[in-house]
DNA sequence: TCAATTGCGTTATGCTATAACGTGTGCAAT
DNA sequence: ATTGCACACGTTATAGCATAACGCAATTGA
């Protein structure tokens, strides 16, 4: 997928999320947008939708957030597994690939023929600075 | 964790979800139950805490939605990770664990000094049956 | 010009989850 | 026996997340 211009929305949207230190939810996002002239969740979604098409945004499943690709010039998207560490002490986020979970998970997903077309892989925890 | 007796309420949902052939979300079980009292989604989701505690019962991040486990007796749950594969069309759900996967992303998550809580591996896709 | 597509704004609604309050019951420790 | 505590439960209200459905405007391509 290569990204098209952006929008007006979608790129405001995209600038508070790699703007951000944390994941944010949408309803966050639409509050930090609210001077810009965002007024309903529509407006964020509807952003949101497009920059995960892209692939330049992830939505983060177990917390409802979303946050930037941390490499989106990679190629990995395309034909690899994304995985999450997500800290639930700073809400740091370490975004990860790993060839031999991809190919043991799509191994032994073959095996069963099932077709796997979305995957999520979150870790929640503590990071390293607030494990204490 | 040992399993405690259940109460009537954590009886009535844990039924439930034995008997479904599909995750449910907390407001189907509470509908589904509505004939045996239940009243509120409270009743469901406290109830549903206490299963998730004792292990008998998995949530469903990616689809807010909740499944009884399909193996309670093996050990696995105390010292791996659980994934699975969900069905969009038939809404089948298989759990899996597998050590190499395990161990292959506990090591990356060590090396990163996260300490990790919880896990979320769900793949979404077709079974073998619906992916025609 | 006309139709199709896409983005946008708005209102309303639906789905998911928890806060806060009070009740009752069982079970120690005093 | 009384007190205090832990726990399950019931109820109402509220918070948080996501989409349906409508209409309008700009773009594009036949
Ligand atoms: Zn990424
Ligand atoms: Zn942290
Ligand atoms: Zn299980
Ligand atoms: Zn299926």
């Amino acid at each position: 997928m290569t990204t098209p211009m952006l929008t007006k929305n979608q790129s405001l949207v995209f600038d508070v999320l790699t703007k951000a230190e944390a994941p944010l939810s949408a309803y966050t996002i639409l509050d930090k947008l609210r001077d810009q002239g965002f007024r309903a969740p529509l407006q964020v979604y509807r952003a949101l939708d497009k920059l995960l098409e892209y692939g330049v945004v992830h939505r983060l499943e177990s917390i409802n957030s979303f946050v930037a690709c941390a490499h989106p010039h990679e190629d990995c998207h395309s034909h690899g597994l994304v995985a999450f560490a997500i800290c639930e002490s700073c809400g740091q986020v370490i975004e990860f690939h790993d060839h031999e979970v991809d190919h043991r998970l799509m191994d032994w997903l073959k095996s069963q023929k099932f077709k796997a077309e979305k995957s999520t892989i979150e870790i929640r925890g503590h990071c390293a600075n607030c494990a204490a």
